[in-house]
DNA sequence: ACTTATAATGAAAATGGTTTTCAATATCAA
DNA sequence: TTGATATTGAAAACCATTTTCATTATAAGT
């Protein structure tokens, strides 16, 4: 069933790059199962580090790029000054959903409720721009801004 | 036909805060007119520098941060480590429009085609997420990923 | 015009997230 | 089991941005 694999899921990605499976990458991807909110590095750092105190921070950034280049991970930045991640469209993994930002405390709120709608119009428009811009596209972020229940 | 201005649009938008108008504030968005890209805060250094050496970064960085927060100036992160600015919305500026991203060779084309279609998608979406999350949505972004012409 | 309170400025130093370096270690194909 | 080499963690470097603070410029009031 599986390709080569004799792990779970992601084991398969990595190894198909040549990527070794560590530890470390273990430990940081089911962080980041773990958790369902934005993550910066160092959200993941400390939490790794309560379960194994020997992994650097280093690793936690090259292991969050290295998931980012495959795909698995999406990185954010939503203007705080630190980049943020969010595991993506695997199983146990969050669906593509698009984001509510509140410029005041600066929370982040996932939303994927009218997609149907959403796709429409996302299929046209990016029709229409890649023929225009002779652009490929790949992927769409949208994002609205505002004020949250709590700060408006 | 201005309010107290004597001076250009913008003048009468930082009197209103109780700002004053300096030489500084000036130059950057005069520098901010000419160009049609979106700059970092050293692109506006080096070319405000070049007019008047003895403008600071510090300046620079300040100012862009109170036209941002006056809404003059749109404040971008396209992920490559620096924060970008653009006028918008103002007499010779842009009007309102998303971004075409190259992930490959990281430039910004700007798009403002198709504005009707965006603007029936964002007005249904934004009433029905408000309402939902009672979200007081002041903004959107929209923006498009892929391979540009060049590096496709 | 002159005065004056204070907003704004620039240089330098500090900050903080991220990246680089490098010697030690762990992985995995053979 | 071995060995080539990918990966690791600590420390240092990097670099965009912010803070500090003494100096200067603005504009309101006279
Ligand atoms: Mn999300
Ligand atoms: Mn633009
Ligand atoms: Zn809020
Ligand atoms: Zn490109």
């Amino acid at each position: 069933m599986r390709g080569r694999g004799r792990g779970p899921w992601w084991q398969d990605r990595l190894q198909g790059t040549g990527a070794r499976i560590t530890a470390p990458r273990e430990l940081i991807i089911e962080i980041l199962h773990e958790t369902d909110d934005h993550v910066s590095a160092a959200d993941v750092y400390i939490r790794a580090h309560q379960i194994n105190p020997s992994i650097g921070l280093t690793t936690v950034y090259r292991t969050l790029d290295m998931l980012t280049q495959l795909g698995i991970v999406q990185k954010f930045d939503f203007g705080d000054g630190k980049a943020r991640y969010e595991l993506v469209n695997n199983p146990n993994g969050k669906k593509h959903h698009h984001h509510l930002i509140c410029l005041r405390c600066k929370t982040i709120m996932d939303y994927s409720e009218f997609l149907d709608e959403e796709l429409e119009f996302v299929k046209k428009t990016a029709g229409k721009l890649s023929k225009k811009y002779n652009f490929e596209i790949t992927d769409h972020a949208i994002s609205f801004y505002g004020l949250c229940e709590r700060c408006r």
